[in-house]
DNA sequence: AAATTGCCCAACCGCCACATC
DNA sequence: AGATGTGGCGGTTGGGCAATT
């Protein structure tokens, strides 16, 4: 379904990630940050250019990114926006929580453009027909009111399905209770450990909002052998303490969401 | 069962806007 | 004001896979 793996004159990987990046970008960037794409994969230890970490965290890897079917209120909503804004995904995406523009891109394609037209021309013959029909009515018994043509549902209704957006979901959260998993990792760890692992990751948001000078901090390796600027162990630990209570709890209220 | 076709989607590429020097 | 660096956006592509022949 990828392009496979390989490299470039420069001797950048290309193609499909591994598990294995995988990990090693996601536990970067929740531990350290994106500080800078195109300096990331050398702190974080990958052959990868900037552009395509940074793709990879954007598209696959950030919490919260929704994969798999679209709901028809997701459908309607991408039409109803693709009327107004074009080809804006991006300001499509930021309607859609969970979805990124990329993805909202390929299903326009693949799935909604088609149903887009159809509709558009059920809609101009349903008008045709209905100015026909008016013309004819009006003719005989004066005006006629025709009901127009609304696929669409207001787009707050689809962001009120969502209440705690941006967040992962109650499946994803549900493996990241801990990241005890990490430290037993090696080079000789199989694809489902590290997808285990990577499933085990917090988010950065938190612990990049309490710290404003956390780029500006000179840098140190830790164990795993990345590269981080200098931080206070007290504050990593109160970061992962915090997120995972609410984390905890956020898990909690979906549970007990009606239909959960 | 094998070959062909078309769908789907992750990833790449080129360009642009903005920030910084 | 111009050069350079970086992030972000939108169009396009490669190739796996399921459906069809």
């Amino acid at each position: 379904m990828v392009r496979s793996p390989f490299f470039d004159k420069n001797g950048l990987k290309k193609g499909a990630w591994s598990p294995e990046e995988d990990y090693k970008l996601r536990t970067y960037i929740v531990r350290y940050g994106h500080w800078n794409w195109r300096e990331l994969p050398k702190f974080a230890g990958l052959q990868r250019c900037g552009k395509s970490c940074r793709l990879r965290w954007m598209n696959y890897l950030r919490p919260g990114v929704k994969h798999g079917k679209y709901s028809k209120e997701e459908e309607d909503l991408i039409i109803k926006l693709h009327n107004q804004l074009g080809n804006k995904w991006s300001r499509i995406a930021a309607e859609l929580p969970g979805r990124t523009d990329n993805e909202i891109k390929n299903h326009w394609h693949t799935h909604l453009k088609k149903r887009s037209k159809e509709s558009q021309r059920e809609s101009g013959l349903k008008e045709k027909y209905s100015i026909e029909q008016s013309s004819e009515t009006s003719q005989l018994n004066g005006d006629l009111k025709v009901e127009s043509f609304v696929p669409n549902t207001p787009s707050h209704a689809i962001l009120e399905s969502f209440p705690l957006s941006p967040a992962p979901s109650s499946s994803e959260i549900s493996h990241w209770t801990s990241d005890s998993n990490l430290a037993t990792l090696s080079s000789t760890s199989t694809s489902s450990d590290w997808i285990a692992a990577e499933d085990s990751l917090p988010s950065f948001e938190t612990f990049e909002n309490t710290s404003e000078d956390f780029w500006t901090q000179p840098f140190v390796a830790d164990q795993d052998g990345y590269k981080f600027p200098m931080l206070d162990e007290g504050l990593i630990s109160s970061f992962l303490t915090s997120y995972e209570d609410s984390i905890d709890l956020f898990y909690k209220v979906m549970q007990e969401l009606p239909g959960n």
